[in-house]
RNA sequence: GGGGCCGUGGGGUAGCCUGGCAGCCUUUCACCUUGGGGUGGUGGCGACCCGAGUUCAAAUCUCGGCGGCCCCA
């Protein structure tokens, strides 16, 4: 299956973003590059589903600034100096203050500004806000499309709270938004890991990651979520007047789902040889109709049915008529290219028995439906072809986790599975470990990506470290990444 | 920071070594033909990264600049 994908899968993803219309990478500047319609309208769904469901959870919508004063961004000492490397700066304003402004790489030291003159009384919290925006980050590494870009689109959620319990909590609501949005209405399987203590967000307690695997074996993280604890709310001098009189300081959470990388995903994980396999939920197109027209007497009738079941469609979905004079085949590539889930053909033999011929992307089977039953066939189609997207590509999730019990075995898994492979480790939960990770890091290109949030696997009796042979603490994932 | 590779129509490329009308595939436009898995044909639009040098003549050789990609620290 899906040999180009998986043996070349960057050729693979760009050759389908570019010729599937999705991006153009032409705009001359390195990292910068343009979502045409078929991308930007995955985007729009994509925006659509995570803020309905941050909405459901208390959050409610706002827009900040997209510059941030190079003060306000020292404020915190660790952040500005895990995301110095990476901000683009820019010229000071003749006759105005002298003090530069840096475009957003994320948008803490931006927002707690605010938060700190909005957070009065207990009564305040918790607050929650998300704004959808676009942010900077000035990667120095190579550029890929959608998988690392140096300006891409996002979520922010950032929250406030009374108790480090509440924070706690809201870690957990946000893999549950991820779990009803991008497993379960995308069909995007993923795991949920804690971080290693040197890998945590800059400015953060704990760092948890959503990641799901690409073709070639790199994980694809597409969002994060973060315990700020009080070190924010600190530095920012964030306080409220609690209900016993008493000033404090409040708890903070970030969570930062990657719209840009979520469609990436879509396509690495769905995709196949011919194109893009798009969710029927989020595709611009969700229906093409294509009507099969030979130099007889049946032409008009078969266009006839084809605009009439165009005209019927529309009223529940995306819909194209395909009437451009291109032969059917031809059409067929078009479409699947750009992902479109159903396909419905109509023909003169279709006509002449009052059906009509529905095709869905994944599996490319046709079927016979009755025409007066098009719109319930299509909503079961569509139900149904999710359901075997999901199976499918968490069977393959699932098929590229292995196991192995000492470095050698580490490096022959990695590239068998072409995924994660879970090993004993001494500690993430301290520098002490970060050593052993950087071996692994330097013999095998992978990373020591973290462990489970929820119940972690405990390494077994008398377990050792396969990097240092000390006691091991824990089973951590290991793979290459994006 | 060190090393390597490469810039030719919208996309992909040949030509470069050995200087001589810039070729092919794809895309796009028009017309005809075809139409249940990329129909065939005719015609059209469209390119040598920039600058200087060598030469009768430069995509090709030399020098400089700009841009892109890859590998290593």
């Amino acid at each position: 299956m899906a040999e180009e994908k998986v043996e070349r899968f960057y050729d693979w993803f760009l050759r389908v973003l570019e010729e599937g219309e999705f991006i153009d990478q032409r705009y001359p500047v390195k990292g910068f590059i343009v979502h045409r319609p078929n991308a930007a309208i995955i985007e729009k769904h994509v925006y659509d589903m995570i803020e309905g469901e941050l909405e459901k959870e208390g959050h409610k919508r706002s827009m900040f600034p997209s510059v941030v004063l190079k003060s306000f961004f020292e404020k915190e000492a660790e952040h500005a100096e895990g995301f110095a490397p990476e901000v683009f700066w820019l010229e000071p304003i003749k006759g105005e203050s002298e003090e530069r402004l840096a475009l957003r790489p994320t948008s803490e030291t931006i927002m707690y500004y605010m938060y700190a003159l909005w957070v009065r009384s207990y009564r305040d919290l918790p607050m929650k806000l998300y704004q959808s925006c676009q942010i900077w980050r000035l990667d120095t590494k190579a550029t890929k499309a959608l998988l690392r870009d140096r300006e891409f689109y996002w979520i922010e959620a950032h929250d406030v709270f009374r108790t480090p319990g509440e924070a706690e909590e809201q870690v957990l609501t946000d893999e549950r938004i991820m779990q009803k949005t991008v497993w379960e209405r995308l069909g995007i399987p993923f795991v949920f890991l804690k971080r290693p203590e040197w890998d945590k967000f800059p400015g953060g307690e704990a760092t948890y990651a959503f990641e799901t695997l690409a073709p070639d074996g790199r994980a694809l993280q597409f969002g994060t979520t973060h315990n700020l604890g009080q070190k924010f709310s600190k530095s920012f001098e964030i306080q409220y007047l609690d209900e016993d009189g008493e000033k404090k300081m409040p708890y903070q959470t970030c969570f930062g789902p990657g719209v840009s990388r979520i469609l990436a995903c879509l396509i690495a994980v769905h995709g196949d040889d011919k194109g893009a396999v798009l969710p029927f939920e989020v595709a611009p197109v969700q229906v093409v109709v294509v009507p099969v027209l030979f130099k007889d007497n049946m032409k008009e009738k078969v266009m006839e049915k084809a605009r009439e079941l165009h005209k019927t469609l529309s009223k529940d979905y995306r819909v194209v008529l395909d009437d451009s004079d291109k032969t059917p085949g031809n059409k067929y590539y078009h479409w699947e290219l750009r992902g479109v889930p159903i396909r419905i053909e109509v023909g003169p033999r279709d006509v002449e028995a009052g059906k009509v011929t529905l095709v869905p992307r994944d599996t490319g089977e046709k079927k016979q439906v009755p025409e007066e039953n098009v719109l319930d066939a299509v909503k079961e189609e569509a139900a149904a072809m999710l359901e075997r997207m999901k199976e499918k590509a968490k069977k393959d999730f699932e098929s590229r986790v292995a196991e192995a019990s000492s470095m050698e075995e580490l490096g022959k898994k990695l590239d068998e599975v072409r995924g994660f492979v879970k090993v004993p480790f001494c500690d993430v939960e301290s520098f002490d470990g970060l050593a052993c990770a950087d071996e692994i890091g330097e013999r095998f290109k992978a990373f020591v990506r973290g462990v489970p949030a929820h119940n972690p696997e405990k390494p077994p009796e008398g377990a050792r470290c396969i990097v240092c042979g000390k006691p091991a603490k824990h089973i951590v994932w290991v793979s290459r990444s994006y």
